[in-house]
DNA sequence: GATGAATGAGCGTTCATTCAT
DNA sequence: AATGAATGAACGCTCATTCAT
């Protein structure tokens, strides 16, 4: 059906891609190993000689996933500006990233924990080492007011969850259709910002 | 399995309850009409002597989820108190119907149409109606800033990003066992309410 | 659905009706009770207050159309005519017969024995009756070449393999795009009758 | 259930096989998957693994039915003899086939084109060569009276109806049981080449 | 005479997975 | 490293039929 364009097993590589297309394509309920099989180019048993199951193939896209997020906010995090401009930057950074990687995104953080098998502990403390940035950009911004780590972790969290709610409305084609995207994503991130920007004065 | 708990064919509400049940137990995407029926205690024929199929069932719930959700709503929408004092309401209301019902949260916010079969035009418009109300009260919480129509929509969309986002996060799961599950949602309402409040010059 | 249109119990002739139209729209093998029930407007139960059995119900049909092919038979045998044209006459209406009654023709003569419950003996005595007209006007046609009866019978058979064939290739949708429906009834007829009327001079 | 009688993977040819049993038996409409997979004693899935479905699995049978069909047809085309006794065997042979093979006979000849799915163009090209091949021999047999193409074609499809008619009856068991099977095969035989022999005015 | 509710058997099909080669 | 063949369980759904009312 295709010619096979990988070399020296590059058919771990070329399952990935694929997966995640139909991901993106079909949605993980209607993923199976025969479509990527079919897809790919291969038997469903040379799938199966690099990855032990279906769910430990979804894993391995997870853990790529949080790899490739984490790069993003990594790159993010050393860029000149103030700890406020770098939580600005976080913060667009990681609606793009859901916006444009819409199949990490599904599997990453919007699956029913009941439809993915246990993820593997390993798996969820990259993904913290994310938060753990974002937590303390939010405490670098407002020092005073954020002297409590639990309230920075708190705070760190509510941002999270706005730049979520975004991602996933968006994702979800929820989105009403009078509503112009982009003006959406900004002011949300405005929102989030500003409402840790003028914790300081409090904190005085 | 199960004494028969219904009369005079209760087994229709049964049916919902049971699947209501196994939406938060299960997932959407591992529901099926062979386990609804083993849980209710009938044959499958049986309960599509009550839904003509699997969607119809699941668009049943729908309906009485944003029913319900319209309902608190109304009640919220006529209790005293400022416009931004309303809005504070709503958005409580909102998380505590959200984490209260997760079998309806999940149906009604969290899945991507395209997992879900075509959903009536009806259930949409009822859902609409709930979001109306919200933008509402965003417009009102800060007329003079949000005189033109198009930016109060996307204030109310934001207001409604961040409850969602709480609520998601709550619900998958994934929220940091270290925070306090309340003073998250407290601070998340507050920072909603607070940059709509501070939307307004008049309140300088 | 449809407002009742028979009195007295006229649901047992209407469920008939309804059975004839649904079996010519979609085949014997689509027949359903409930969609008899549905297109008659009623429930399924009451179809089984008039007939003990889907079998039943088709077996009563089957009698119907044998009933009807009778009455057609016998009028035309009264007709005046020598017996040939009487016999051309018969064959002549054998085939309008099945074009215009698929529905009866089908379950009369087309379905597979294991499709079709065991039809009671007694309506094959009531077919035999139309296929014993045909033998004798086969007989009559050709006195001298016919005496001996089982030679009559097998002429008479064959006779009817001809109408059969043609019906039922008209009824399967089978025959050449190409071919003039008329011309191809017309010739076999005139094949058939023919070939009876030749029978006589070699037979002196 | 059985000793499995294959050998790599004979189970398509054991599949196709059981089929052509089940369908002697049974009928098409009463033809199920699971029957045949019980029969040939292998999971239903194993046979999904060499049919892509149901239909297909039909169509494959169907095709063989007419490949089986036109090889008769050529051996006896290369038969020595006159174009009236080529008919003759042909005719013969095409009897000598539908009753042998019923259930060829039954999928090829007998079953509205609704019942069976969407027959493959490509399948009809090969059964319209044999019908081409009889259009040839009736033309051949009575060159004068048949200098009409369309003409011609009319001719061979009564020829052929009275061939199927023939079948048909037998088949279905509907054959009067005091009438000898062998006779009344070779007066329809008679009667459909005698009629294009008769047709040729230079036979007088 | 008529109905609503219920059922068990069956349908075609898809799936993740195993195993001998 | 890769494959073809096989499987058992599950899926959504339809069916003829029964039975209490």
């Amino acid at each position: 059906m295709q010619q096979q364009p990988w070399t020296r097993s590059g058919l771990r590589a070329a399952t990935l891609d694929t997966t995640r297309t139909l991901l993106v394509a079909d949605g993980y309920d209607n993923l199976s190993m025969r479509k990527i099989a079919r897809r790919v180019g291969c038997s469903v048993s040379s799938i199966y000689e690099h990855f032990a199951s279906k769910d430990q193939l979804v894993h391995a896209l997870i853990d790529e996933g949080f790899q490739r997020w984490y790069d993003v906010v990594l790159a993010a995090s050393r860029e000149p500006g103030t700890p406020l401009q770098l939580l600005e930057l976080h913060c667009r950074r990681y609606v793009e990233f859901g916006v444009a990687n819409p199949e990490f995104y599904e599997i990453m953080y919007l699956y029913h924990p009941k439809s993915l098998a246990r993820v593997p502990r390993e798996l969820f403390r990259r993904a913290a080492r994310s938060m753990d940035v974002l937590a303390e950009l939010v405490r670098q911004s407002a020092p005073a007011a954020l002297a409590n780590p639990a309230e920075a972790r708190i705070h760190a969290h509510v941002v999270w969850a706005i730049l979520h709610g975004v991602v996933s409305t968006i994702l979800a084609a929820r989105l009403d259709t009078r509503i112009d995207q982009q003006a959406y994503v900004e002011t949300s991130i405005h929102f989030a910002v500003d409402s840790i920007r003028r914790l300081e004065p409090a904190g005085v």
